[in-house]
DNA sequence: AATAACCTTACGGTTTTCCGCATATGGTAG
DNA sequence: CTACCATATGCGGAAAACCGTAAGGTTATT
């Protein structure tokens, strides 16, 4: 099926298992194994220049921080920056992210091929997944499928974000409107602030505005 | 070393990756792997039972919600059970949980042995953490003895956790108030309740409720 | 081109928060 | 007893948030 593999995936615990589940259950021959985005950024180039690709790539999408400082904070920017360079070689994310407008927006992207939940079956999933696509056909872990099915999907927009984020920093209602201002992000009135929060309250059912962080904090809106 | 130990996860790929090293580089006799905790504890219940019982339990902290509904939601819960009826088994938990109230709170409970951080090198700490453990010290990961270490951790009381708590519900300082003296919580008073929040803002450097509430939740206080 | 629907902005009044200062209460040491 | 200190409470004014309403602008529809 594949010869050789790419993993990126920073908990060790994790890599070890799939490691393992690629070369013994699945017979790849080559599986290699980056704990950082920009390794496998760089071991990606190299293998390309080396007329040596990689047939697939098994990524994770959020990588803790640590001492190294790396430009390659996620792996969406890993997955952008490989689509960037024209290569097309199937890529399969494996998260435990669950939010369903980030598993929306990158599914309907077209820049992966298969999205696995990490969950209590998330290494059988996986191998459905590695399956799936080597039969040219695209892979969503079937709670994620569920779950993008519901209408109830709240759609917040980046606009949205931005003020939870900056409430949720302590700007006043009145300094996010001069910012918005400031930076030609309409709309920037106070008035229409307070109207996309009002907005914002009721669809979250927020009594006030420290609720409606709060609340946004839980569904990991900010 | 250790010949009966449970793993409990409930993420398959992790517990892959410990159930191989403690087979193959520990050469554990028996792992007996949980996805969820009440499981576990049947489980364990049945060795001790059976007088049979295991010698070292590894657990997660977290376990997601599925179809299934769990009496015992968190490894927390499982461990004040396995204490409860008087067993002395160590604990070692592993999770990627860091927030210093979280491990300060467990970890001075005397109730485990161990805190492993999931993180890039969770697996070689794990071990690390079994042989520790076997000699009959505790271990906790390099990275939260560090942030334990750092004074900056803020001492907070139930009283405030109560007051945010209600703030992130949306109450308001005044509902808050009356609640507090219909309660006889002390002080009740909403002059009061504003100090109590100025020490709070000050101590958490926070402009404004919505910042310290955020903040609150960030710390994992609330 | 006219109309409707929607979005943005403005404004005024009420409630809540914020902030400083004054007062009260209770325990402790001299 | 008194002086002192920490804590709890009270109060008033300013700032910010909350809420309804209305006016001006843009876009889509017919």
């Amino acid at each position: 099926m594949y010869n050789k593999v790419m993993v990126i995936e920073d908990l060790d615990s994790i890599s070890y298992g799939i490691d393992a589940m690629l070369r013994n259950k699945l017979k790849v021959a080559q599986v290699v194994l980056s704990q950082y985005c920009d390794d496998a950024y760089l071991k990606f180039l190299k293998a390309e220049r080396d007329h040596l690709p990689f047939d697939l790539i098994i990524t994770d999408l959020c990588f803790t921080k640590d001492h190294r400082d790396s430009r390659l904070p996620s792996g969406n920017e890993f997955i952008k920056k490989v689509r960037d360079i024209g290569s097309r070689v199937p890529i399969i994310v494996c998260s435990v992210e669950d939010k369903p407008t980030v598993v929306k927006k990158l599914m309907h992207s077209n820049l992966i091929s298969g999205y696995v939940l990490k969950g209590r079956k998330g290494l059988k999933h996986l191998m459905e997944a590695i399956q799936t696509v080597n039969n040219g056909e695209s892979y969503l872990s079937q709670e994620l499928a569920d779950s993008l099915k519901r209408k109830d999907i709240f759609e917040i927009e980046d606009y949205d974000v931005r003020l939870l984020l900056h409430l949720s920093e302590g700007w006043t209602q009145d300094e996010i409107s001069k910012h918005f201002h400031e930076n030609n992000i309409s709309p920037s009135s106070l008035s229409s602030i307070e109207k996309k929060l009002n907005r914002l309250k009721d669809e979250l059912k927020a009594k006030n505005t420290i609720q409606l962080v709060a609340t946004a904090k839980d569904l990991g809106l900010i």
